[in-house]
DNA sequence: TTAACTCCGTAACGATCACTACAGCGACTA
DNA sequence: TAGTCGCTGTAGTGATCGTTACGGAGTTAA
């Protein structure tokens, strides 16, 4: 393998990047082959020579930009509770942020109900099912033992997704939202309500 | 006038409907002339009648979904504080889910960021900046007196709006969400963080 | 040197897109 | 009764859609 499957390798990126970017600009339906040879340059041929179809390139490139999304939870070693929880939400917002162009085109894919659901959407879908159970495995093991059970660990977690989801649809909407001092005012009403629920408990 | 123009008429809502119920499941693009002349039975030439192009079209079925949602505020004599909050939040939830095909077919035309906007999202948009105006002053004149300054019932207007977002995101993503408990559990934190804020300013 | 393989360029395919010209229908007005 | 208006039906327009056939250039293995 030598240079002529190198050049190979670097339009199938080409064509992955540029499908993702279309994709999160202008939805499903609106990227077309035909913007996406006008972008890479390449001929509709050679993106047909790496993928299968529309259908699969679009899954690949959900694919792809997925796999550039920094998922590891971050470290928790001896630091106190409230200010994990703020690390925590400045993660999820750096995630989203860091490769804006998948939450932005797996977002129109879930809130799209075609009859026939696109590959992409299965991939994003899936993507945010695991990205709950890590936030509620994370929730369960962070919060104080008083308060602590799976169930409202869950439920924490999927408000965590929510506030995600819903300050980047704020941030799309151009209304100038500062997406990191958001991140802190709701990490701070969480650290609240748990407050009150360990009173509570006591 | 007399029954033709009657015809006229329910013709005319009958594919505003289809259309938005289209765009809601499809998007932009995916609502073709063609399958709103199918689901309605009506010929492409008498859509062509009733709005000037697929454009106008667009926009005339955001706007008819707009003109049905609920968008009055709650009354709010003699109701304890917290307790107002919630009925704050139910409200919201009722008025994404009473029509949700708007709610559904904006967020995907906010997220989508074409080179030529469609008139159908800046309507979506203006609603959304009004939303968050009326939001700001109604947390301004609900807040405790304490805590009530212009800048915070901004953010919390910010929030709110999100928290309706988010929460209608997970929804589509066919998580079994249940929005009405995720509402009051919200409600609650939002309560519990301007307790604290009011603890502090004592 | 030859054969095979990888990838790109040209040029099309039928289907579907948004949109239109135009004739015809029933209901209303004069 | 004749003419006008509101709306629908038929049959197209050119453009663009996803997709393919095919030939050739460039590189690699025999």
């Amino acid at each position: 393998m030598g240079r002529a499957s190198q050049q190979g390798r670097e339009s199938r990126l080409r064509i992955l990047d540029a499908t993702l970017h279309l994709a999160s600009e202008r939805g499903y339906d609106g990227t077309t082959i035909g913007l996406v040879s006008e972008e890479t340059g390449l001929p509709a041929s050679s993106i047909y020579w790496h993928f299968e179809n529309k259908e699969a390139l679009l899954a690949a490139a959900m694919e792809h930009g997925i796999s550039q999304l920094p998922l590891e939870p971050p470290e928790q070693r001896g630091t106190p509770y409230d200010e994990l929880v703020h690390v925590r939400f400045a993660r999820a917002v750096e995630m989203v942020t860091s490769r804006p162009e998948v939450w932005q085109f797996g977002l129109m894919l879930t809130l799209e109900r075609r009859p026939k659901e696109p590959a992409a959407r299965k991939a994003f879908v899936t993507l945010r099912r695991r990205l709950t159970d890590t936030l509620a495995e994370w929730w369960q093991a962070t919060l104080p033992e008083e308060v602590a059970d799976p169930e409202l660990a869950r439920k924490l977690a999927v408000f965590h997704l929510a506030a995600i989801d819903g300050f980047f649809v704020g941030h799309s909407a151009d209304q100038g939202w500062d997406l990191e001092r958001l991140g802190r005012l709701i990490a701070a009403g969480v650290v609240a309500q748990v407050e009150k629920w360990r009173e509570g408990s006591r």
